[in-house]
DNA sequence: CAAATTAACTGTAACGTTTCAGATTGTTTT
DNA sequence: AAAACAATCTGAAACGTTACAGTTAATTTG
């Protein structure tokens, strides 16, 4: 019984002789329905069974059957039908990206959009977006997602050095990959930019300039790269006998107008800070507008580092020393890491650290 | 027959009594598993269908039952099965955002998602995204989403005049709701930012500083878009006799080095714009550069007007004369029509625009 | 009071897929 | 030649939902 398939036995009463839904009148003959498994039996006459397992290369199929049905398949443009899988196997071919609407303004959450999309394209992988208020109840997407198994895995970003969906999703056993990373002795896939080293660098630049009273505008406290840049910060003063200029409960997500008055009160001080480092790139539009304000010029009485995820700083004052992080990378690494989460990679082994890397001085 | 049925024919032999899915062993009792239809119908003592009913509130089911039914659902947290819905009805509840990679940076992308999920937030509906590079196939994520039916419906941004997608999708008859208004002759939901209002304004603004030779940077020549702003560039000129700067090929696209390259050369002219109206707030960012290079002086020299989706501009330089584009705005309202128009409603009556509002002269 | 009508509820089938437990060959072993 | 095996193929059932065509019992009609 090797090549004598060959179409022999056609119509297979018992399933139905493929029932020729009704052509539609305006389209003559083009409107065929979106071709099934069924279909492909049918064209090939073989049971659907068989179709479904050669399509998936199973052990128990001949050869040649495998090549034909590949070949009908290739040819229908057939593409198995996703609710049809999810129903039967849960599986849901979905990932979710969870952000909050607080995520930083300029091009953040784009690019990482876009990096995610770039990985995904080549998958099954479909990207649902799942924005929510992160200061009103951060459990709810993931809740929700957990609930309803809407997703097959979860990427967070924001998180928190004690992270309550870290915990929860590592309880269920859920796969997930975060932007970031916690403290909570818990093993998870993260990508995370070197914001330690980052601040650490920035300082060591400040005060390879000559300064020598620095000041940092830190993220949230709450988040965990706030507790990362402070160590950075810290371990650089220690290094070099900098003193630390405080800029009390500002942080780079105050409104950019009170940055922009802290900065200027800051400035207006009796020992104002002759290098500030910034952590986020629209904190430090608003920084500038202070600073100056207080009639301090740039690069002369002070000096300014800034991380940014678009490159616009140097645009606006080539004398910023700025590190780019590179969001869309960053993107592209977590939707590797959660694919190969959900495939079964240990947690251990997805885990990647982007380090800073210093703009050369001014643009084009 | 009235209130008669409380829990008296308990179990339904027939269709099994409720499985009594084995315990896990890990998790001692509360790893109920996701209630269904099934499940309401054991605890109500009723028919599958008649909670299937009574939940969408069919008129042939008793009040009182519809009434016990909804409270079990609600006390179960039941949430219909997506893939069992999708695959039954082919109703998949998802809007797929189709966008170009090549989107504006600054928070474009961003803005228009959250604001879709603001209004997404309240339905049934998930959004999922669909990026693309524009350059090479923009019809590629379209018929991917026709072929597969895997959304509801659709919103595209970037439209062209006459628009490839918008006559692909019309001629299907699959809802869509476009940011940008097209010219072709077809009826469809939009959103669109009045940029014929908004250069035609910023002209007159420049005018009536006494700026006389207007340069204007364009969008892309493709889109829609583009002739708008024009329009209303020439109708400016016309009123008032003012003259045009021509830019040869650059637009608010190109690289922002060659934006300023261009902005640079542009002032260094023999004869120079005194006005320069900008469609969008990156470009404006490089242009600056370009103009203060060539060693003139914003506001003084010349006037520049902007359009931004971010608010930032005027941190960096004041004296530029913004306009933000709510973009946000723009999502919610894209979200609105294209809900609207899967429920039926006709085009011509999700039709929006958005007008300019100018910001005030300098921020907090 | 039989027949028709109404109100309330229900089982079956189907959407497209995969898993399971066979079935049908031909071939090898004893 | 009977029995066992291997190689291929297969139908039935199930996932959760809804449309359809009933069924049942009570009520109205003639």
């Amino acid at each position: 019984m090797r090549q004598t398939l060959m179409a022999v036995r056609i119509g297979k009463q018992a399933t139905g002789t493929m029932d020729e839904k009704s052509i539609t009148p305006n389209h003559p003959s083009k409107s065929q329905e979106r071709p099934t498994l069924k279909t492909i039996a049918f064209m090939t006459g073989l049971g659907i069974t068989t179709v479904s397992r050669a399509l998936k290369d199973a052990p128990d199929i001949g050869a040649d059957t495998k090549e034909r049905v590949r070949l009908v398949a290739r040819q229908l443009g057939y593409q198995p039908n996703r609710a049809g899988v999810r129903l039967r196997t849960g599986k849901t071919n979905v990932i979710a990206l969870v952000l909050s609407i607080e995520e930083e303004l300029m091009g953040f959450t784009s690019q990482m959009v876009f990096g995610i999309s770039e990985v995904l394209a080549g998958t099954q992988y479909h990207l649902v977006l799942t924005p929510h208020s992160h200061q009103r109840d951060p459990m709810m997407p993931v809740r929700y997602i957990l609930d309803t198994g809407s997703a097959d895995g979860i990427i967070i970003s924001r998180v928190a050095p004690e992270d309550q969906r870290v915990a929860l999703l590592t309880e269920r056993g859920f796969p997930f990959a975060t932007h970031g990373r916690t403290d909570m002795g818990i093993m998870h896939a993260f990508h995370d930019f070197d914001n330690e080293s980052y601040v650490y660098q920035a300082v060591r630049k400040l005060i390879a300039r000559g300064r020598t009273r620095i000041a940092l505008l830190p993220p949230p406290s709450n988040l965990s790269y706030y507790h990362h840049s402070r160590i950075g910060f810290e371990r650089a003063l220690a290094e070099t006998g900098a003193s630390e200029v405080p800029v009390g409960r500002v942080t780079s997500e105050s409104s950019l107008g009170m940055i922009k008055e802290f900065a200027e009160n800051l400035m207006r001080n009796h020992a104002p800070p002759d290098g500030i480092v910034s952590i986020s790139g629209s904190a430090t539009v608003a920084l500038i507008a202070g600073t100056e304000a207080a009639g301090k010029v740039l690069g002369k009485e002070f000096d300014l580092v800034s991380k940014q995820s678009a490159d616009f700083l140097n645009w606006i004052r080539p004398e910023i020393l700025t590190v780019n992080e590179d969001v869309r990378h960053a993107g592209r690494e977590l939707a590797k890491a959660i694919i190969a989460r959900i495939d079964g990679v240990a947690p251990d082994l997805l885990q990647s650290i982007s380090h800073p890397t210093w703009a050369s001085a001014a643009p084009v």
